[in-house]
DNA sequence: GAAAATCGTTGCGTATTGCGGAATGAGAGT
DNA sequence: ACTCTCATTCCGCAATACGCAACGATTTTC
């Protein structure tokens, strides 16, 4: 990092990022002489930076006074790994399905009690459903969300229910806890969800779950059309596709639990 | 991170750390205005801290306004990785050499113009050489380090002898470059080296290389002993756990250049 | 298309925070 | 036991980070 840079920079978030880079070019622990003379330093500087990073779990000492990488950066950066995977996997699927079905295919997350669009492969046909990424539906209203809240269990719709009251978006949209808690568990019952112009009218989708190595759901896979072009038989493509991307997350199917 | 602690807290390394806690919460690039409420941060504050670290490259901007985690925290954090597997991967080979030998076998790794000791396993009983771990040796009279000099070719082993002037540790250190360079050469050459008595009087060593998945070397694996017990015999075992270990890190002997 | 609202960015004055020097304590080396 | 070195803490100070307000850009609303 350099100082030519006009606009006005805050002084100890450089001198903690240079601290981490002294620690990370030494291949073993490093004492507090070694990594305030590298960086440049007062001893004294450096000793209560080092002290911060550590509170914030970017460093670690040990009792012999050495200081190494802490735990914190593994845990920023797996997230940061994870969504690349993610995306590097299922978006072959995706462009796959897109082409074969001709109908938009999203790539959703779970964040709380919504679902995130993440990802997208839309059709090149003037007349397609068309969602914004980044943008986020209550659970239970897309296929996806409603897969979610049944792996979850009753208890977990219960809930939900609770904390959201089931709002209507549409005439269709399952506003009573019974029905959608029938319709949820029937749901990972068989395997997939449809949305029966439950958020939108006049759009119907088809969303199966994702797994990953850990065997929980990560992401959901689903298709969007206009509900007149909808058919059935996309089923099965769905569920291969999202099992195909399951494996390839590490996904092991009727695996004991050993870990 | 709570205020509970009576020590010293630097204020805008908590905040920093924050930040980057609310952007990995969100599975999508996330805006300023959302950043700064869930950090309970003045949006100009948040905005400069944000820019600071994206100066450090910890956050990413896009040109949309959105901010993610960004590319420095997967550098550091692969740094944290790459020395974990090395020893896990290593470390069952040289406790068993260790047993099977009776010898101390040492994990090393290049720090410059110098091998530094990473990791060892030392046999039970009561002679035996001791590396202490995190101490270093100079390249030209360690058998690992006279071989990273050879895989480097002659122009790399002039420039070290020009830095470091070949200087004796014992009588049989090799001091001039055209020695050194035959030495080096002969050693990569026949995939081992010894250190004959040239580090320290009464010590001898085998070394070989350890490589990963970029074919090229990454560390080192010797065994130490007084010099009267060595055994040339031992090279093999010496070979076969270097190979051993290189091809669990991902190295394929043979294979052409294609990365 | 214009006006209003919102978000992001910047300048400025201030006070809070981080800093460095010095002192002290702990541990290592002789 | 003494000396030396490194780590840690305290304290006064000034430089830095901060928040407010204003401005510019973009989005939203009518």
């Amino acid at each position: 990092m350099s100082d030519e840079k006009p606009e006005a920079r805050i002084q100890v978030i450089d001198r903690a990022a240079t601290l981490l880079d002294v620690i990370s070019r030494y291949s073993t622990p490093v004492k507090l002489k070694v990594l305030s003379a590298d960086a440049g330093l007062h001893p004294s500087t450096a000793y209560r930076i080092l002290h911060s990073l550590i509170d914030n779990r970017f460093v670690e000492r040990s009792g012999d006074g050495t200081y190494r990488l802490g735990q914190r950066l593994l845990q920023l950066s797996n997230r940061i790994h994870s969504d690349i995977e993610l995306r590097a996997v299922a978006m072959p699927y995706m462009t796959k399905l897109r082409d074969q079905l001709g109908e938009t295919i999203n790539l959703t997350i779970r964040e709380g009690d919504a679902v995130v669009y993440y990802d997208k492969a839309t059709p090149n046909r003037m007349m397609h459903v068309n969602q914004i990424i980044g943008s986020r539906a209550p659970l239970h209203v897309t296929g996806v969300g409603k897969l979610m809240l049944g792996k979850g269990g009753e208890k977990e719709i219960e809930s939900y229910a609770q904390r959201t009251n089931l709002p209507a978006y549409t005439r269709n949209t399952f506003t009573s806890l019974p029905t959608l808690t029938n319709e949820c568990l029937a749901s990972v019952e068989r395997g997939y969800a449809l949305d029966n112009e439950e958020a939108e009218i006049g759009v119907g989708c088809i969303g199966v779950l994702i797994y990953d190595h850990t065997n929980q759901p990560v992401a959901g896979l689903s298709l969007s059309a206009p509900i007149e072009r909808r058919r059935g038989e996309w089923v099965e493509d769905l569920k291969l596709a999202g099992e195909a991307i399951s494996e390839q997350l590490g996904y092991r199917p009727l695996q004991s639990v050993e870990e």
